[in-house]
RNA sequence: CGAGGUGUAGCGCAGUUUGGUAGCGCGUUUGGUUCGGGACCAAAAGGUCGCAGGUUCAAAUCCUGUCACCUCGACCA
């Protein structure tokens, strides 16, 4: 069988431009980032993905700890008489919370929610530890995975259980609170565009789409390459809603008791995802330098010859030694080429080929997975030449996914306009502020609020769906 | 929740119309030759045909029920 008709039996990625659903698929499955669990709508996270997920926590992890957050560990279990306390919270998470009934086999006095969000339980710790304005703020962080009951489920986009990291802080003053939910936007900015690769849009979320039980709700959007939006990390800012219902209160430095201004703020597995859908082209993954588990991966050619092997070995100490992530594909059982496919499918920034050729001439080919070409690379000054590669690989990465997603937001003025820009990307337009536009356009256009940005520079003046005047800029897009 | 689709070896599929001992490719195992873009030869292992009933001498195939997954829609911070 020659090698043309091998290849139709080898497994292939259906083309992104084909099925960007079905792509997305075969791309997590076969790069083994993830696969499906014996639970609905949960899923299992194979090394190579918990290994991008660790390096999401140490990036943003290091920044909380900077700003001055402290991690912590609170219970899977909520019992329902807490959860119950905050109104709106409750109304907006009934739906899809997963209960505990029972216990060995004794049925529970109260039934115990599995956490779909901690604020409630975080609130009822606060309410226990504020007594001064001396004990504020208090910033506290932690990672853990919190189960909602989804009725449709995508591999880190949205499935059941999923892991994130979910800040509660408490503080004096309003300003102080408002400050705080700006700050950690900001964190999650720096950590989506310098760290992931990822353009993102921040800005308010509208009351409709704001979380429940908040005053206001940040986000930052994401475009994904089939023009859709997702929402990549979320800040949010309670006032003293949460503080009223729990009772939060601290003695003010005047004598006077007062309720603590509250904020939480989370990004999740999702982001995972996010990558994917934000840098992955017809080979596969495309990952970010910064965020890859592998940097650079080293594929001996003719191993079995004099001197290859050892050489590998020599340029993954040097480059170790240096700091990257390195591995050596020392497998004897596939071809190189069938190496070359494996490490493209997953998305490893650079490959060195490494063969007796290359010894002689003191060289390695390398391979830049953004672009996919292949030049000589001199062994003496790796270190720099890998470095410099690598920040390129960084930037490339982020200003293509910057120019497509520049290219898919447009200025609307018209209902009709706006239903053509949201197939293929965001619509940037005006609103008055009435949620019934909000509505009118989900309902007829399958296309939902992202975010007022925080830049309201107008493009007109009067609101794209009723006609009435308005001082509202906003993006509309199809979401995820 | 609604519409449509798919369940047969680890993966991808054929076989179902017309009932008659379970097939193909890839992968896996063993041995050998290879190695610069998914290598080749030889031998071998591997399946309660999603599950439960029913019809029949006989069911992957026909009937009933059920479960899971996929696509689209609804819903969803």
């Amino acid at each position: 069988m020659g090698k043309q008709d091998q290849k139709k039996f080898v497994e292939h990625i259906t083309p992104r431009s084909e099925d960007f659903s079905q792509w997305y698929t075969d791309v997590i499955l076969q790069s083994e980032l993830v696969d499906y669990a014996p639970v609905r709508g949960c899923m299992v996270i194979r090394p190579y993905g918990y290994a991008i997920w660790e390096r999401i926590q140490q990036e943003a992890d290091s920044r909380f700890k900077a700003t001055g957050h402290q991690n912590v560990y609170m219970p899977l279990l909520i019992p329902e008489s807490l959860l119950l306390k905050e109104a709106e919270h409750v109304e907006g998470f009934a739906p899809e919370v997963a209960w505990v009934t029972q216990g060995g086999q004794e049925k529970l006095q109260e039934r115990l929610a599995i956490r779909p969000t901690s604020e409630t339980i975080f609130c009822a710790m606060y309410s226990k530890w504020v007594g001064s304005w001396r004990d504020l703020p208090m910033k506290y962080n932690q990672w853990c995975s919190v189960m909602r009951w989804e009725k449709s489920t995508r591999p880190f986009l949205r499935t059941s259980e999923f892991l994130w990291q979910e800040g509660h802080t408490i503080h004096e003053t309003a300003e102080e609170a408002q400050q705080e939910t700006l700050q950690m936007l900001d964190v999650y900015q720096e950590v989506a565009e310098k760290e992931l690769a990822i353009p993102v849009l921040c800005g308010r979320k509208t009351d409709k789409e704001k979380f429940a039980g908040a005053v206001a709700t940040y986000s930052m959007e994401a475009m994904m390459q089939d023009g859709k939006a997702l929402q990549a990390g979320t800040s949010h800012n309670f006032g003293t809603n949460f503080a009223e219902a729990f009772e939060i209160q601290y003695l003010s430095r005047d004598g006077k008791l007062e309720y603590v201004h509250e904020t939480s703020w989370g990004i999740s597995t999702r982001l995972i995802g996010a990558i994917i859908m934000t840098h992955g082209d017809e080979r596969g993954l495309r990952l970010p330098p910064r965020i890859a588990p592998i940097q650079i991966v080293i594929v001996p050619v003719a191993a079995h010859k004099g001197g290859v092997m050892e050489k590998c070995d020599e340029v993954f100490a040097q480059l170790t030694a240096a700091g990257f992530r390195v591995k050596v594909d020392d497998r004897d059982t596939v071809s190189p080429g069938y190496k070359f496919n494996d490490w493209e499918l997953k998305g490893v920034p650079v490959r060195l080929e490494i063969g007796p050729r290359d010894i002689e001439n003191n060289q390695a080919m390398a391979f830049r997975r953004d672009t996919c070409e292949k030049a000589p690379v001199a062994l003496d000054g790796l270190v720099e030449s890998m470095t410099a590669l690598l920040d390129d690989i960084q930037q490339t990465l982020f200003k293509q996914a910057e120019a497509l997603r520049d290219g898919r937001i447009k200025v609307v003025h018209t209902m009709e306009e706006l239903n053509e820009v949201v197939q293929t990307g965001f619509a940037k337009t005006m609103w008055c502020g009435d949620p019934a536009c909000e509505e009118k356009i989900k309902q007829e256009m399958n296309a939902t609020s992202r975010n007022m940005p925080f830049d309201q520079t107008p493009v007109g003046d009067t609101c794209v769906c009723c006609g009435k005047k308005a001082d509202k800029l906003i993006y509309f897009a199809k979401a995820y």
